[in-house]
DNA sequence: AACTATTCATAATT
DNA sequence: TAATTATGAATAGTT
């Protein structure tokens, strides 16, 4: 179809190799999109130029993710493999450890103490009593300290005289809050559990890690 | 082409439908391949018939994921986001609660106790204090039972006495391990951090998130 | 970019 | 379902 037959080799000249590639181009999308309406199909075409211009034909019934997702269904092939697996990995890794941190910080509040043995309760009283020792002397310096700078303001800031110390209001919202009761590690459990890796669905591929 | 123009529209009848599918398929195919080395370019064909059948065709050069992944870049279109973003956020979160937890638990240690102020300290000395009650309690009750089965299992099997209960070594093992120094809690510190999630790089539409 | 002379793809037919 | 063939479409070379 043209002024004589060509053979199929790359065409060395890049002015001739470039018409040629629209040209053609052109016809195969045509042939595309009339597959798609005369046979109900669904087609994607993506096309590089040697130049790196890029084209596509999807068939307007999906889009081109879709395909792909079929795609990776029916060829088996899954492209996302490596990635997907390496994230799940992680995150089951980081749940682990979630878990575990989870567990510590209960036991160090008291609860969750059944699993433990006598050595392991032993053990825990140690550390729980050496570490409060250390929170204590922390608090002492601290006050201390802040005491120091309330002498030193009003010394020097004479008549702005600082008043309104409240010393009963022990709490420690900040990082714990969780003294009374509720305990606030429940803000960081984290959402249903699987946020919705099942949604890729690859059937028979499926790559979701126990 | 053929004996007859026509129409481009839907072919009715299945099996006619059937046959033009495959003619045109094989047509499409051919010209694929013959655009591929006659103009140096990278296609990527995928097609399914109505009936569901899939056949593709990729250009030797590449791979189809390849040309997906180009695909991506310069379409703009991030094929993957919706699962990707989700994965990455439930990544973050549970990194976020993981630093959290991990605080907690050092400062329960006496440790990191600098961000504290005064009243954050007194609330935690007094959570710390509390909790060691129970712990105390938990032990006692612990070492009750123990004593008690062992008296029970002394007088059950008479001449199978138990020595031995090393009632000095205090190693509590189990969850902690950290009395002495070295915690135990670097080997929850999740590996490099973000194990491989850079190797997608999508250029300028990376969807990685702070 | 537009124009043919050809070859090619394929619709209808067998 | 698979070949055949008449016909329209695609396109290589030219302008």
């Amino acid at each position: 179809m043209g002024r004589g037959k060509i053979e199929i080799k790359k065409i060395e000249n890049p002015t001739n190799r470039q018409v040629t590639y629209s040209k053609r181009r052109a016809g195969i999308m045509k042939k595309a999109k009339e597959i798609t309406v005369l046979c109900d199909a669904e087609v994607s075409l993506i096309m590089f130029s040697s130049t790196g211009k890029f084209s596509e034909y999807c068939s307007p019934s999906t889009e081109t993710k879709k395909v792909f997702d079929r795609y990776q269904q029916l060829s088996g092939i899954n492209l996302w493999s490596a990635q997907y697996e390496k994230m799940q990995n992680t995150l089951n890794h980081l749940k682990e450890i979630n878990h575990k941190l989870r567990r510590e910080v209960r036991q160090r509040m008291g609860e969750d103490l059944e699993g433990l043995d006598i050595k392991e309760l032993r053990g825990l009283e140690q550390n729980m009593d050496e570490a409060l020792k250390l929170v204590r002397n922390r608090k002492l310096k601290n006050s201390q300290e802040t005491h120091r700078n309330l002498m030193h303001e009003m010394e020097v800031v004479e008549d702005h005289t600082v008043f309104g110390f409240d010393d009963d209001s022990s709490n420690y919202e900040g990082v714990l809050a969780l003294a009374n009761g509720g305990s606030h590690m429940y803000a960081f459990r984290v959402q249903p559990s699987h946020p919705n890796l099942h949604e890729m669905g690859y059937g028979p591929h499926d790559l979701r890690l126990a």
